[in-house]
RNA sequence: GCCACUGUAGCUCAGCAGGUAGAGCAGCUGAUUCGUAAUCAGCAGGUCGGGGGUUCAAAUCCCUCCAGUGGCUCCA
């Protein structure tokens, strides 16, 4: 193992950090850390400082060593196109990218590109910080105006800031960087897309490049070992294989069809979850799939979401529209007659299938389907039943995930408003002179609201319900000793959330559960209970998901168990190979018996050669491949091959047996 | 929706200096009856994503629309 780390030592004032890192004895740095911030080798401290040296192989030194990989990126670029105007390339998770302005390059191109900055580290060029005033810079970058906005945004007026120079290239940036670019020894560029400047869709689309790199060669040959194999198990090449799904881009496009064996899948999900919500008190309702407009409307759904929803038009002049989220449905249900305190909480659940037109660049596979299926549910409670409700749901979902992938990590993420953008939200607006109260979302800022009751302008957004909301979730969290971080701005329209993330066997994060309190949609709605006052008190609402989506969750299993489900998951439990004609009676006798005890069985009687039955059903990914032939005839047995193609012979019944048994119990590796 | 790339048989792909399509697998027919990753032979299968244009002639060149993929934006 790479050591990466180092105790801190003292830095004097007015020494390169380099020398003082030399005097202390320390090797192998390529930036230091003082005070959290990171800084240059090459950088002097003003005063005596503690720091610590970055290594390489740290996280923050690959990351340093990746931000440099950028900059040589774009020096190879402009080297080649010297038209290209490199606008930024930040280092990300995995890799780095950077954005360029510059006409579209083909793979030969990129492989050019990688060829010269292969060079260029073979040039082992310095890489030296400079630092320029704010006029120098402007001068200095004038022919790119992408660097002259970074400019103008980062350095004020009379300010400075540090360029970094190698060979002929230079860069606006704030550092630090390794020392030369002899040290970015494993880079690889992988692809190229193409992206907006800023983000923002009206402005001019610039190629990004995206790359990696590593300390050494053997971490960079891993990851694009672990690439490939993502790329091998992806869900729609596998789905494809197993015959799980069809996708037809004429009739339906961005809508899944359900074949045999993707529904023997989907309905397993289903059966799992519909277990689960009956041990929790979740009870299952079933709901329309179109609504006239107006619930759209009411819900707010419509204010925000229209243009995404599938919607249209009678002959009659009623207007009608595809339900995009089931909650109206199962308000509706509830809301059929009052409810007393005494009878809450009312959980409602559904598979329920929602449409929503996903724009045409967006949809892609099982991931992005315009139709998919949410493990949806709905708490009808109180104000003080939600951290007991809340609880119980993050005890569904580690129970689930746990039994499904087995030791699942799962990370939290709290979603809260962002006070300075009120108007995202559904919010409470309370009106200065009158104190009259309104709840409301703002189609935009500018948008003036008005008292209703004294038409004063004067309305402060009053936050107390978010707050509540929010304080509930995080009690609930810290009760059950869950860490989370916390995100401004990533809220529902309607509320606070917890998602839950997942990481798959490839080391992925997915975000599948979300459990979201909601104070707006039971006022939308007029939603109440009669408390022991018998007065009217507000219902409180809280929308969950465990799997998410079906769809999703489907092709997050697939590629997680690269399409070798679980028996209880797999389309094809037991594939029986008779060795040749003479045994076939033995063998549907066996197949018979199985599918006569409910297994998901499948006799293959045809005249090619048992070798070629093998190899032909492999892709169908059988949990278990039974070989019959004279012996086990004879002896009233099985061959068994299993998913990792190791074989063992047993009595026809022991295998039943233990088939049953791994099936029930939701078995994760294989019993035989 | 925006940018780039792609679209040929059920699947994987070849053909593209313009001369109206080819392979393997799958399918069908026949022979073979086999001990754990492809038995042999034959047959059939495509208005080359749709539409338009250039040309004597278009899978091939041009325009346009649709769809898929990678990104951007979005994701109740």
């Amino acid at each position: 193992m790479p050591q990466t780390e180092i105790k801190p030592i003292l830095a004097k004032a007015g020494i390169k950090f380099e020398d003082s890192l030399k005097n202390a004895g320390v090797k192998g740095a390529i930036a230091v850390l003082v005070d959290g911030r990171e800084f240059d080798l090459s950088d002097v401290p003003e005063k005596d400082a503690l720091v610590e040296a970055i290594l390489l192989e740290s996280a923050r030194g690959t990351k340093i060593l990746r931000h440099s990989a950028a900059h040589l990126l774009a020096q190879a670029v402009t080297e080649i196109f010297p038209d290209a105007r490199p606008n930024a390339g930040p280092p990300t998770d995995d890799g780095f990218y950077y954005d360029i302005d510059m006409k579209a390059i083909n793979q030969e191109e990129m492989e050019s590109v990688e060829k010269r900055m292969r060079e260029i580290v073979s040039r082992n060029l310095k890489i030296q910080k400079e630092v320029l005033s704010k006029p120098d810079l402007l001068k200095k970058f004038s022919h790119n105006p992408y660097k002259i906005d970074k400019i103008n945004e980062n350095v004020p007026d009379g300010g400075a800031s540090s360029v970094y120079v190698q060979g002929g290239f230079v860069d606006f940036c704030k550092g630090p960087h390794v020392p030369s670019t002899g040290y970015i020894k494993a880079v690889k560029l992988l692809s190229v897309a193409s992206t907006h400047y800023k983000a923002d869709e009206t402005r001019p689309m610039l190629v990004r490049i995206y790359g990696t790199a590593f300390p050494d060669d053997k971490a960079l040959k891993e990851y694009l070992r672990n690439r490939e194999e993502a790329v091998k198990r992806d869900h729609r090449k596998i789905a494809q294989e197993m015959d799980l799904l069809v996708f037809n881009s004429e009739r339906a496009p961005g809508f899944p069809l359900y074949t045999p064996n993707g529904l023997v899948l989907k309905e397993e999900l289903t059966g799992f979850m519909r277990k689960l919500n009956r041990k929790h008190g979740w009870q299952e309702v079933a709901t329309p799939h179109i609504y006239r407009d107006t619930i759209w409307k009411q819900s707010g759904h419509y204010a925000k979401y229209k243009s995404d929803m599938f919607l249209f038009t009678l002959e009659d002049g009623d207007s009608y529209g595809v339900k995009p989220m089931n909650c109206p449905g199962h308000i509706t249900i509830f809301e059929r007659e009052p409810k007393s305190y005494r009878e809450l909480p009312v959980k409602y659940c559904e598979a329920g299938t929602v449409y929503r037109y996903e724009k045409s660049g967006e949809v892609g596979g099982l991931t992005r389907p315009r139709m998919f299926t949410i493990d949806d549910g709905h708490a009808f409670l109180r104000l003080d039943q939600i951290v007991q409700e809340v609880r119980d749901i993050m005890y569904m979902i580690k129970e689930t995930f746990s039994s499904i992938l087995g030791e699942a990590q799962l990370t939290y993420d709290l979603s809260v408003i962002d006070r300075d953008n009120p108007g995202n939200y559904l919010v409470t607006y309370k009106c200065a002179s009158c104190g009259t109260q309104i709840e409301t979302r703002r189609v935009s800022v500018s948008d003036e609201l008005t008292c209703p009751n004294c038409s004063s302008t004067d309305l402060k957004p009053d936050f107390s319900t978010w707050d509540q909301a929010t304080d509930q979730l995080r009690d609930a969290l810290d009760s059950e000793g869950l860490k989370y971080t916390e995100n401004p701005g990533e809220a529902a329209f309607y509320g606070p959330k917890i998602d839950v993330h997942v990481k798959d066997a490839l080391g992925r994060m997915w975000q599948l559960s979300t459990v979201q309190v909601d104070f707006f949609m039971p006022t939308n709605f007029g939603l109440y209970y009669i408390n022991s006052e018998s007065k009217h008190d507000r219902i409180i609402m809280i929308h969950r998901a465990v799997f998410g989506s079906y769809e999703r969750f489907m092709a997050i299993l697939i590629e997680h168990f690269a399409g070798k489900f679980p028996t209880w998951l797999a389309p094809l439990q037991t594939y029986i190979v008779p060795v040749s004609e003479k045994f076939n009676d033995y063998a549907q006798k066996i197949h018979a018996k199985l599918i006569d005890e409910g297994i998901r069985a499948q006799i293959d009687l045809g005249s090619e050669t048992m070798n070629k039955k093998i190899k032909t059903i492999r892709k169908m990914r059988p949990s278990y491949i039974l070989v019959v032939g004279e012996k086990e005839q004879n002896d009233g047995t099985v061959s068994v091959r299993n998913r990792s193609d190791r074989q063992s012979v047993m009595p026809a019944d022991e295998f039943l047996r233990k088939l049953k048994d791994e099936i029930k119990s939701y078995r994760l590796d294989q019993s035989i």
